[in-house]
DNA sequence: ACTAAGATTACCT
DNA sequence: GGTAATCTTAGTA
């Protein structure tokens, strides 16, 4: 959830993709540290945020061990509170959180928000436990080239029409 | 210093 | 289904 200026916005994450830092090419992490993606190295639940092409945002949070490279990214969920904020900050109101650039903008994360703490109660963006996914399946990942046939992408069941 | 490619999205036909 | 918008990083000279 996120929480600015007194607009609070809650979204269901029902799709992720985990990224193994050192042991996986399509990571921004797999050729070291570097200025944009040092959260990922950080402890784990700490808020990676990264420009994608240039034009979006894009959320992830780190899950490995500090020191260590590894992220979770979140490409999609359903919003739960806060739609008609979430409406304004996307200009339309369908397609709201269905992708990664969606949902960090529909959260209105901004690359400032780069190495927030996600688990730490006085955050204004956190990682809230909610309802857990009736099924989830794995799948090839979406969006790279390098190693995009490793099962780690992660759908909750309810997202396929079903 | 220069070039190419990238964890994408919105709008066009 | 195809393309433009636009910043960061990595590789090459």
């Amino acid at each position: 959830m996120s929480e600015f200026g007194g607009s609070e916005v809650r979204i269901r994450l029902n799709e992720v993709e985990a990224y193994k830092g050192s042991d996986d090419p399509a990571s921004h992490a797999f050729n070291g540290k570097t200025e944009r993606n040092k959260s990922m190295f950080e402890k784990p639940g700490t808020l990676y945020v990264y420009r994608s092409y240039g034009i979006h945002n894009c959320a992830n949070t780190s899950s490995g061990p500090e020191g260590v490279g590894w992220g979770i990214l979140m490409r999609g969920g359903d919003v739960l509170v806060g739609e008609s904020v979430v409406r304004r900050r996307r200009g339309r109101s369908d397609q709201l959180a269905d992708g990664p650039g969606k949902l960090a903008q529909a959260l209105g994360l901004v690359l400032e928000n780069n190495g927030v703490d996600l688990l730490d109660l006085e955050s204004h963006i956190r990682l809230e436990p909610g309802e857990t996914p009736q099924a989830v399946m794995a799948t090839p990942r979406i969006g790279i080239s390098k190693a995009a046939d490793r099962p780690w992408r992660f759908v909750s069941a309810s997202v396929l029409s079903g």
